[in-house]
DNA sequence: ATATCAATTGAAAGCCTTTTCATAATATGT
DNA sequence: ACATATTATGAAAAGGCTTTCAATTGATAT
């Protein structure tokens, strides 16, 4: 049998196309006992509305759009946890979009708009302002609410949820410098992340107040060339302490450290960013800023069923807390 | 202004709104300068067709759903990496439908067929027979063509793309074997999920051929947890080589077995599933068994566009494959 | 030039809902 | 019982597209 329409559930149940609608809809606008004629009518034929047509005729599609760039980093699928678990509860549907960095952002975003979604949830820590800018021109052109999840941005007209990474980052340096090390060392990436240059002001904020010299050293993400990197880096440089922007360059510095004869904490003390598995399957386990990606996902979804219903927000710029977890590789 | 629509388009081209529709649908049906002009006004209007309204007239959403438990876990992202890249070639978007221990299956996926995906991608690797064949059911009678990945069931009239566990876990049981452990545990979940199952068979099977005793060890996923798990095994077991179900149980073990003097090696071989980020990051890095988590996800995928395009598919039933990846934990 | 056939285009129906507006039924107040 | 207000329902339009079918145009062969 072809799936049931609201047609042949108002025949069924002899009633108009309109109250079944209603029913589904307004249900306290029809009466008690035709509504649950039509209910039971509904259930007995199985009947589930087409969202599609739906959409069309209310031009709301009850679902969102999750714009992500790398959807393998743990970060992003944790986000997508707290996103997937609030969309369930507003019974929103979720879209995915994953961007390459050779597409064009403008193209991009309007494939979206194309798609007819209720609202825009951007995942993105390496978006520059010029990019949050263009994106948001565009989604505002569309009137199609947005919120943006981890990205830094200044204009404090964007809608965002994040840490505040400059400041979690003069934190984890000040941490160390209590503990009277003085040759540390920020472990950060080749290229640039809008998130590891905030961390890095924080860092360098943090060592310029104590009057030690700020080293940052790049490296790869990767994990088998860092650990090249790693490998010279003990030949020839003093290091008493060092922090990763993320957990993985934290522990694959602390292996190499460690493979070199260095103690960790005592010679070495180290720390990371995010507070990932990675943090509790070193050996020492490595102490670590928790960054709350689950809340940052799930916030900004929530904020932005806010948007997409016209509620009054009091605050479009949400910074979430942060704290350090202090575990054996610092004192 | 308001958004184009083809009505606009046709009226500015100066044809008809059925030529512009076939303009973008079958191009070959028109002459080359209307289509032409057509194009060139879809340019300056910026028309982008309203996916919706196109749903809904053709019966094609040009959507699959996918379907995740735990959208969290690593595999599963990266599988939803794989998928992503497939569809982007394809043109298909995706949505995510996460269920939950607690929804019931029917009705979830009733509800995923009210959504009017044109396929459905179900990844989960902890799904009965009982319920395989109830998610089966629902949509053969709706029509909906599917994939199951990194599913294990017997049913070869269902489509599905894996891996053969059982095989992996007997290889590399063998690989242990042949290097002389004679006290082989395997590290699995409390929970029993059928992918862990097929593992623990084939460790079985190769441990009896060898005619040694199998010793299965049921801890918890959760690191915090099977610390203390491992904490108490060193006490009274005697153990020279271990399994871990994933990577993460084998490093944790690991770290347990360090601390409690052994030497990894030497004293404990160590070997894991999945080839994750976590192998490479242990000290020493671990043996894993890699699973293409990655590929699983591109080829189900596109074992799903070609189901759904009514194309000819010799083998609904893919298993992909695995190798050993030899690192320090073993020799 | 004429008949035939293929290529090109347009009119209109259909996809399944929501929503507006008008009408019918019921309740309320006198 | 009657006018009025309220509630409940239905008819029909609208939403933006695809697709069928018929009509028109153009090409080819005689």
């Amino acid at each position: 049998m072809p799936q049931a329409t609201i047609y042949s559930v108002a025949i069924a149940a002899g009633v108009s196309l309109a109250t079944v609608s209603r029913v589904l809809n307004n249900p306290e606008k029809v009466k008690e006992d035709t509504r649950e004629r039509v209910l039971k009518v509904i259930k007995e034929l199985g009947y589930r509305p087409n969202v599609i047509a739906r959409g069309l005729a209310s031009r709301k599609t009850t679902t969102v759009g999750v714009v992500i760039s790398d959807i393998t980093r743990a970060s992003v699928s944790e986000m997508l946890g707290g996103i997937s678990d609030i969309a369930l509860n507003y019974q929103y549907s979720i879209k995915i979009f994953a961007i390459h960095e050779d597409m064009d952002v403008i193209d991009s975003v309007q494939k979206i708009v194309s798609e007819q979604v209720d609202g825009i949830l951007y995942l993105n820590d390496e978006l520059s302002d010029k990019r949050v800018s263009d994106v948001k021109r565009i989604l505002d052109q569309n009137n199609i609410p947005y919120v943006f999840a981890n990205v830094v941005t200044e204009d404090d007209e964007t809608p965002v949820v994040s840490i505040d990474y400059e400041k979690a980052g003069y934190e984890l340096t000040k941490e160390l410098i209590s503990d009277n090390r003085k040759n540390i060392y920020l472990l950060s990436t080749a290229r640039r992340y809008s998130v590891n240059e905030k961390k890095e002001a924080g860092y360098i904020k943090a060592m310029e107040e104590a009057s030690l010299e700020s080293k940052i050293f790049r490296t790869s993400g990767d994990t088998s060339v860092n650990r090249q990197h790693f490998s010279s880096f003990f030949a020839d440089k003093k290091v008493d302490a060092a922090i990763g922007v993320r957990d993985s360059i934290a522990v694959s510095f602390m292996n190499v450290a460690v493979q070199n004869g260095r103690e960790v904490p005592k010679d070495i003390a180290i720390a990371g960013f995010q507070n990932t598995k990675y943090a509790t399957l070193s050996r020492p386990m490595l102490t670590s800023l928790d960054i709350p990606v689950y809340d940052i996902g799930a916030v900004s979804m929530r904020l932005l069923t806010k948007l997409m219903n016209d509620q009054e927000v009091e605050n479009i710029r949400i910074s979430l807390p942060h704290f350090i977890v202090k575990r054996e590789s610092t004192k």
